[in-house]
DNA sequence: CCTTGAGCTTCCAGTGACTGGAAGCCCTAT
DNA sequence: ATAGGGCTTCCAGTCACTGGAAGCTCAAGG
């Protein structure tokens, strides 16, 4: 197979195979006239990648998970402890954006859009109070 | 103020700030010795910038409210744009995170991780359907 | 005056995981 | 013979820093 086929198959662009194969996940062999030549086992691999590249992992945990993947003595704790650690760092960054998106939304909600330049946006991150309604005045609607 | 007592003042560290001046995110004077010379202004302009970059907002968009900041006569409604995109952009990424870790913790619950080389995790990154008893489907080669 | 050490300067390189583009070879069809 | 598409390599850029090296400046202590 050459590259195309095998992005076609695995749905991994070859920039991004060429690059995997740079970083050592892949190592195809080669075909006489130099064009890389994926067996099914590559293409499998590839998959595998794209798979666990989808679900968040690091090229680094995916280059463990196969080499447990391959490796037939693995015990299965040390393919938990990954996802366990990568699940955590997951709950981590979804907390994250969620205090962002609370901050976030609340100012956009006081921010009332028109085309005055007064705005509980720009008040809030130069540091000013912004949830400090002052009795000036009224929002709009 | 040198470059020090501001990192410390605003929470930004030395190197962030001499990248922001990079990029002209800030403009400080310089002394005679040729160290950065902050002034108030400055110092409020970083603290800005740390609060946006806090709430997740890319450079690009940090400049953008910065200038709006700026601008007397800008209208709300640029500054709420902005952050509403960046907020659909949040919860674009929350959404696809939540879908990340509800597959995971799926797949790690269903994992005993113990000392035997069966686990579903790696059953499903490899593209079998990960609830299915054993049947020895091993594929080609 | 000299030394020491902290603080400042610049520039270069690396991070993660690709992605775009240029220059050029290979293959197939017409 | 030529045209096109696919393949190759290598270089550079992305984003927002961060680390480190080499070297200048400044204030304090001996």
């Amino acid at each position: 197979m050459n590259i195309g086929e095998v992005a076609e198959r695995s749905g991994i662009p070859p920039k991004t195979i060429r690059y995997y194969e740079d970083i050592g996940l892949v190592r195809p062999q080669r075909s006489g006239n130099g064009y890389r030549a994926f067996r099914e086992t590559d293409l499998h691999k590839l998959a595998f990648l794209g798979r666990a590249r989808a679900l968040g992992f690091s090229i680094e945990d995916c280059r463990n998970l196969l080499s447990l993947y391959e490796d037939e003595t693995r015990e299965s704790a040390q393919v938990k402890t990954i996802a366990e650690e990568h699940l955590s760092a997951i709950d981590d960054k979804i907390a994250q954006l969620q205090e962002m998106r609370e901050t976030l939304s609340h100012l956009v909600e006081a921010c009332h859009g028109d085309h005055r330049p007064d705005c509980p946006i720009l008040k809030d991150l130069s540091g000013a109070l912004a949830g400090c309604k002052p009795t000036t005045g009224r929002s709009a609607d």
